[in-house]
RNA sequence: GCGGCUGUAGCUCAGUCGGUAGUAGCGCCAGAUUGUGGUUCUGGAUGUCGUGGGUUCGAAUCCCACCAGCCGCCCCA
């Protein structure tokens, strides 16, 4: 048999139903922030995402779905954030007033080692805040995020926050940063020895024990931010104590993507296991000049891993977003069934989700009980005959003759 | 890409020393009950034992390869 290929995988129901919560969430609330939705193409060319997220990074130079498409080279989307650019760019929305404020959700691609919360094809829902420099943006699109997690009913999140420099003072640091762990690169774990020459930021950020001890004599980004970049964090961080969110400077973030500037972020939360990070998120001022814009474009965003968001809620609240059923028809005779069936039709006009059964009343029932509907209508020649049918609820037991006009109360 | 663990019914799993697949639980279907579900009882269906090869008289069981999932690493959403 054919099965779906690994890192895919089908969304089935119940869980679904998770996903449409989240989504109707996310809209929601981007509503509230005047943010639009904007659908750019699953795949694109190539160079693309290499000028954009950076010809050096793992997803570039590893982990791409991409292919000859007779002479161009394309490849399925890993992330969205190029693409909106390319798409800010082409179509002159800079010249459109006030900051553009745009969101997306869909499905994105890396040829990664399968894992759980980790798919090659997985989904995001992210959004963008193009034209403006202020720190106050940033404030607004962290907490924009946060109050997505909020009413999506997750709790256990985690704000991290750090501030990578620009192209003035991040060469400044890593360069000290690099003097430095050649000097001690024998106290080190083998894999840091490496990123001490291919990534020093990343030497930051490891996890083995017996690097620490030298992690914490290395210097902060932070110290060195310069004149421009300082305040500007100092701003954020200001502003987001004004609206009474919590979060955790973290100087030793690192972010893998080269055209994030200014504020990173990332939203872990604890039930995830090794894949904690639920959403990432920062600032790219310079990202429409590397993919050759001549227009100023700095803008702002973030990511949500959605698999990761949904497996987080299921595992924190199941349960919650069951799909409803509000009436079965159980129809006893060919009679019954023609009556059933134009009464289901114009109960479901009204909004109410309906099913129908055929064949023994005890079936139905049985089925009805399964599907877990909340209402029963029983329909026979009784019921026909005397205008007044049978509803009986599910939950109860209880049964009462409704007439026709009356059975839409009865559901509420 | 690297390391480890796992793979038997729709799901969760048992299967001893290699002897020809399980009264297993849940679920599904039917009956007890021709107009009343849930509880109970009775009966029934469902398997490429992940795939392919090897060893053996004989493989779910041992060996090899591959595939897939999970855990960790790398990295990240």
């Amino acid at each position: 048999m054919i099965r779906a290929v690994r890192g895919t995988r089908d969304l089935l129901p119940p869980s679904t139903a998770v996903w449409n919560h989240v989504e109707d969430v996310a809209r929601r609330v981007f509503r509230a922030y005047n943010y639009q939705e904007i659908r750019t193409p699953i795949f694109e060319e190539t160079a693309l995402f290499a000028r954009g997220v950076g010809e050096e990074t793992d997803i570039v130079s590893k982990e791409m779905y991409t292919f000859d498409d007779h002479g161009t080279m394309l490849t399925l989307r890993p992330e969205n954030t190029a693409s909106v650019m390319r798409a800010l760019i082409e179509h002159r929305l800079d010249q459109q007033p006030g900051v553009q404020k745009l969101y997306y959700l869909g499905p994105m691609f890396r040829r990664e080692r399968p894992q759980k919360g980790r798919y090659r094809q997985f989904y995001q829902i992210g959004a963008e805040a193009i034209g403006s420099e202020s720190p106050a943006v940033d404030a607004e699109v962290i907490e924009l995020v946060m109050e997505i997690l909020a009413q999506a009913g997750i709790a256990g999140t985690h704000v991290l926050l750090n501030s990578v420099g620009c192209p003035k003072c991040r060469p400044v640091f890593t360069e000290r940063l690099q003097a430095q762990l050649a000097g001690v690169a024998g106290d080190l774990c083998e894999d840091c020895q490496r990123r001490a020459v291919t990534n020093p930021l990343r030497v930051l950020d490891c996890k083995v024990p017996a690097c620490q001890p030298v992690i914490e004599r290395l210097p902060s980004i932070l110290d060195s931010l310069c004149e421009d970049c300082s305040p500007h964090f100092a701003a954020v961080r200001q502003y987001l104590e004004d609206r009474g969110i919590p979060y955790e400077v973290r100087p030793r973030l690192v972010r893998g993507l080269d055209y994030y500037r200014r504020t990173t972020f990332e939203v872990t939360h604890g039930a995830l296991g090794a894949q904690n990070s639920i959403l990432g998120g920062g600032r790219y001022d310079g990202l429409a000049e590397s993919l050759g814009a001549r227009i100023k474009a700095p803008g702002i965003g973030f990511s949500i891993g959605e698999d990761r968001l949904v497996l987080a809620i299921e595992e924190t609240s199941p349960q919650q977003h069951r799909h409803v059923l509000d009436l079965f028809l159980a129809p006893m005779g060919e009679a019954a069934q023609r009556h059933a069936g134009v009464l289901a039709r114009d109960l479901r006009r009204d909004g109410w989700t309906v099913e129908t059964g055929e064949g023994k009343l005890k079936r139905s029932l049985d089925l009805a009980n399964k599907l877990g509907a909340r209402f029963t209508l029983i329909v026979g020649d009784d019921e026909i005959a005397s205008g007044a049918y049978s509803l009986k609820n599910m939950t109860t037991g209880e049964q009462i003759a409704v007439p026709r006009g009356e059975i839409a109360a009865h559901l509420k």
